[in-house]
DNA sequence: TATATTTTGAGAATAATTTAACGAAATTCA
DNA sequence: TGAATTTCGTTAAATTATTCTCAAAATATA
């Protein structure tokens, strides 16, 4: 049964389906029951298909599920379809190493440029992607369909560039600033990667073993 | 009272209060209630009680927490006082980056060495760091003390990479290979920065509005 | 084709997490 | 000093998440 409200901790294990199934395809597997891809996973099997049940009726009952169509009905629901255009501000170590690394495409999204104060990398070309003056940014802005900003800028300057972006009518940011953005406008989203919280939970696991 | 097994959803809120009480002591602030720190942060004082409440007895009826004081509690827990030690196997974009920027030390951990497998990179030294041949790899972790792994390798060659280091005894994975690494020894932790399920649920939580 | 098996999706039961309530202890203020 | 206020830590209640169960539908098998 279709549901209204879908929880984080669902939306959260989609991603993890996704790659599972496209691994999946990739071995050329053609179904799988929620019973082995919950082994391969180390999940239940309810779990799956309660997970599944939020977005509809993807198997069918005694066959299991298609996996390249299953992928195909995630790959949609999370927007992978979308083409969702995104900028990157601060063009430091991580964002050099997010450009030249991490497939954009793959995920579904178009880096049409990035932005820095920094004259060595101004006007530079990295992996295909332009590096204009931070000067530049408003314009740019008004005149193109930006999405979402990745933000790999010191921490110092975060949030005024958040409250900055967010007038100029951005709604979504990736921030790897490693501190709590807030904006009052529930529409826009941040999404955090918190490098020191996820290396201090691996640090209080290893002295509480 | 405190607790003998903590939830996974209490440890990764902690590192969250740490950054949050040390942002307070710079701001010089001496004491705190959970209800105060719970609207800086945005969730409940009670939430906040609870937690700290596994781990013993840090505030004072009628007067609040001592910021100072708790914070060095929250350290005491996440191990921040224990000096971990860390190597990184892989220095290309990402790694370099991390190498460059990442507060290691004050997250308690020292990077005593890092490896690669590319000529360019071996017998450099990066932010302090020594870069060794991957070929170096086994006798340095039998001659030293390792606590942590850092794997910016390629998807291709991480389980094995993961595998040969759990049988030289490591016990503690800080993986962005984006890929689940597993081990049958529960003593092993994986702690994962999965950059593209994070980017994954920002596109679903766009397309979703 | 008839029967046994597999497997889903839904609803119920269980478990975990979060929030509320409250007594007790400390602080603040008149 | 004494009353009012603040605030903790704990227990209880409410909410949320996960797992179990099972009828129904499809597949596989004899």
């Amino acid at each position: 049964m279709k549901k209204e409200n879908i929880s984080d901790a669902v939306i959260r294990r989609l991603p993890r389906y996704y790659r599972q199934l496209t691994e999946l395809c990739s071995r050329g597997i053609v179904r799988i029951s929620s019973h082995s891809l919950g082994q391969e996973m180390g999940i239940t099997a309810s779990q799956i298909r309660q997970d599944f049940s939020c977005f509809g009726e993807f198997g069918q009952q005694g066959y299991g599920y298609n996996v390249e169509e299953l992928r195909t009905e995630i790959a949609h629901i999370l927007g992978v379809d979308n083409n969702h255009h995104l900028v990157m501000i601060g063009v430091g170590n991580l964002g050099h190493a997010l450009l030249q690394n991490f497939p954009f495409s793959q995920t579904g999204f178009s880096v049409d440029a990035a932005f820095d104060v920094s004259p060595a990398v101004i006007n530079t070309d990295i992996n295909g992607v332009p590096v204009y003056a931070m000067s530049d940014l408003d314009g740019f802005i008004k005149k193109h369909t930006v999405d979402v900003v990745v933000l790999t800028i010191p921490q110092s300057v975060a949030q005024d560039t958040a409250n900055r972006l967010v007038e100029l009518g951005i709604k979504g940011f990736w921030n790897f600033t490693n501190m709590e953005l807030s904006c009052a406008n529930p529409a826009v989203k941040f999404e955090n990667i918190h490098f020191a919280d996820s290396l201090l939970t691996l640090s209080y696991r290893i002295a509480n073993r």
